[in-house]
RNA sequence: GGCGGCGUGGCCGAGUGGUUUAGGCAGGGGCCUGCAAAGCCCCGUACAGCGGUUCGAUUCCGCUCGCCGCCUCCA
C-alpha cells in the first residue's frame, strides 16, 4: 500500500482511490513562454516515477497535466517580439515537449490547454457571481476568499495570518488583498474571449480547477506541483471547488525545488540551468538518477558536479548491463509493468523487488529504493566474478527491471564503432598477442585521446564512448 | 511579523531510541591485469550547539545558532 505526503494534512498517509486500481492524477503543466529549466525538469521527472510506479504496482494511470498557453507572461512576449500568443505558445510547447521526450518523461493521458475550457471557465464564474462569493471590478471578476471555508488549508495558514502577512495591497476596489482574479478584462490589443463581464481571459487558478474537474471527475485522486504552486495557486483551485460544492483533490503532492548555491533556482535569481543546457552536457537519464537519488520533498543542488557524479553512477550501471548483456525491460514499450517481473527471463530476486516496493510504499523513497539497486549491482558483479552466471544474471535483470520501473534505461551496447577506430582495435590487440606493449600502449592512447574508453577483456580488447 | 523546511562521516545523500552496515562519488590498502580500465575484498565510526525526557538519543521534547523557503508571478 502507497503512502504518500500529503499537503493538507501535513502528514505522510495511505494514498486511497476514488476507484479501486485506477489513478487520477492531476499535475500542473508549465506556462509557455520560456524554455523550461531544471526546476521543470525535476517536478516532471518526479511525477513520472510516481505514474511509472502506480503503473509499475498494476494499476492504470489517468494522468491529466495541462498547458498554460495564454498568460500575462505570454502576452508580454508576443508584444516585444512582435508576434502573436499563438506563435509565442506554440513554440514553446513545441519546446517543451522535445525536453521531456530527451528526459523520457512519458507524455501524460490527457494535455488539456487553457484556450479550450474558456467556456466552462465562464460558466463556473458565472455561477460563482450569481452567488455573491465572486465580485466584478473595473479589471475584473474576484473571488472573495473570506466566503471559503477553510482557506489557508494548504497554506497551513488562517486567512487572518494569510492576510497579516500579504506583501501586495489590496488594489483600490479589491475587498480584500487575498482575492484573486477569475477573469481579467482586456487591455486593448489583447487576445479575447466573450464573457458577461466583457471581452477578457480567465485567471491561472480558474484553468486548473475546471480542468482537472472536467477531466478527472469530483473527488480526483492526486493533484500535485511545485511546492511554489501549494500557495496561491493550489490554494486558490482549491477554494473555487469548495464554494462550489465539488469534492477535489483527496490528496495534495508537492516537490521540492531545485536549488544552485544553495538558492531557489529561478528565473528572477538569474540561477537557473536550461534542460537544454543539461542536455548538452551529457546524458539525460543521469538527472534522472539524481533526482531519484534524493527524496522528492528535499531540495536537490544541482550543479555540473553533481550531475557529473550522477553520471558516474549511471556508467556503473550501464557496466552491469554491459557485462551481463541483460535484457532492456522497457524494449516492448515505454513502461514496466508488474508482468515484468514474472517474465523476466532469468527469474529475479523476489526479495529484493518485495524490498524496493516497501521502499517506494514508504513516500516514495527513491533514494533508499536506489540504494538497494546499487548493492544488487554490487552482487550481480560479485556473483559474476565467482562464475555463477545464473545469480549474476537473476541480480542483474532485477537491476534491469526495477531501474525500468522508474524509467531508467540501461544501456547494454557499446554503440557505433568506426571503421578507423576498428581498426586500431584490431591492431592493438595484435600488438598484446605479441607482447610488444609499448605499441598496444601506444594504440591505447592514441583511442583514448579520441573519447574512447578502452577495456581490455578475456576476448580482447573492447571501445566504448 | 506569520507559517514551514533543513543542518548526518572529504562531498552528495538515506535512515534509525540501544545491537551489523544505507547507497553513490572521492580517498587509502589488497586481489585481478603485461600495465591500465572495469570488477571484487578490506578501510571512515558521522549525525550544528546547549539543556531535558530516558537505563540509553544522531533519532523524542525545549531552547540557541546557522541556512533556505512560502505569505506577489514562480515547478
Amino acid at each position: 500500500m502507497l503512502r504518500l505526503h500529503d499537503t493538507a494534512t501535513g502528514t505522510v498517509r495511505p494514498f486511497e482511490l476514488r476507484d479501486p486500481g485506477r489513478v487520477s492524477m492531476y499535475v500542473c503543466g508549465p506556462t509557455v513562454y520560456e524554455v523550461p529549466h531544471l526546476g521543470h525538469g525535476r517536478f516532471t521527472l518526479v511525477f513520472d516515477v510516481l505514474r511509472r510506479y502506480l503503473t509499475f504496482s498494476g494499476l492504470e494511470v489517468l494522468h491529466v497535466s495541462n498547458v498554460t498557453d495564454i498568460d500575462d507572461r505570454i502576452i508580454e512576449r508576443a508584444a516585444r517580439e512582435g508576434r502573436t500568443e499563438r506563435e509565442v505558445a506554440g513554440e514553446y510547447e513545441a519546446t517543451w515537449w522535445a525536453a521531456m521526450d530527451a528526459l523520457g518523461v512519458l507524455r501524460p493521458t490527457v494535455v488539456p490547454h487553457a484556450t479550450g475550457y474558456i467556456p466552462g471557465m465562464v460558466e463556473l464564474i458565472g455561477d460563482l457571481v450569481a452567488r455573491g462569493l465572486a465580485y466584478e471590478i473595473d479589471d475584473g471578476v474576484y473571488l472573495q476568499v473570506d466566503m471559503v471555508e477553510g482557506y489557508g488549508l494548504l497554506a497551513h495558514q488562517p486567512l487572518e495570518s494569510l492576510r497579516a502577512g500579504a506583501r501586495v495591497e489590496a488594489s483600490g476596489q479589491k475587498r480584500s488583498p487575498l482575492d484573486f482574479a477569475l477573469w481579467k478584462k482586456a487591455k486593448p490589443g489583447e487576445p479575447t474571449w466573450p464573457s458577461p463581464w466583457g471581452e477578457g481571459r480567465p485567471g491561472w487558478h480558474t484553468e486548473c480547477v475546471v480542468m482537472s474537474l472536467d477531466l478527472l471527475g469530483d473527488g480526483f485522486d492526486l493533484h500535485g506541483g511545485g511546492q511554489d504552486l501549494i500557495f496561491p495557486h493550489h490554494e486558490n483551485e482549491r477554494a473555487q471547488a469548495v464554494v462550489e460544492g465539488r469534492a477535489f483533490a483527496r490528496h495534495w503532492m508537492h516537490n521540492g525545488w531545485v536549488t544552485a548555491g544553495g538558492e531557489k533556482m529561478s528565473k528572477s535569481l538569474q540561477n537557473f540551468t536550461t534542460i537544454d543546457d543539461l542536455l548538452a552536457r551529457g546524458d539525460p537519464r543521469a538527472y534522472r538518477l539524481l533526482v531519484v537519488r534524493s527524496h522528492y520533498r528535499s531540495p536537490i543542488e544541482v550543479t555540473p558536479e553533481t550531475i557529473a557524479t550522477a553520471g558516474k553512477g549511471l556508467a556503473r550501471l550501464d557496466a552491469l548491463a554491459r557485462r551481463l548483456s541483460l535484457d532492456d525491460p522497457m524494449a516492448g514499450g515505454d513502461v514496466v509493468r508488474d508482468e515484468a517481473v514474472a517474465a523476466a527471463p532469468g527469474g529475479v530476486e523476489q526479495d529484493a523487488v518485495t524490498r524496493f516496493r516497501e521502499h517506494m510504499d514508504d513516500d516514495l523513497d527513491t533514494a533508499a529504493a536506489m540504494a538497494l539497486v546499487f548493492e544488487l549491482v554490487n552482487a550481480a558483479h560479485a556473483a559474476a566474478d565467482d562464475g555463477d552466471t545464473t545469480a549474476a544474471r537473476r541480480l542483474g535483470g532485477t537491476v534491469a527491471i526495477l531501474c525500468g520501473a522508474l524509467g531508467l534505461r540501461l544501456r547494454g551496447e557499446v554503440g557505433e564503432v568506426d571503421e578507423r577506430t576498428q581498426r586500431l582495435v584490431g591492431e592493438r590487440d595484435e600488438a598484446r598477442r605479441e607482447r610488444d606493449f609499448a605499441r598496444a600502449d601506444a594504440l591505447r592512447d592514441e583511442l583514448v585521446a579520441a573519447g574512447w574508453t578502452v577495456e581490455d577483456g578475456p576476448d580482447g580488447t573492447v571501445v566504448r564512448r
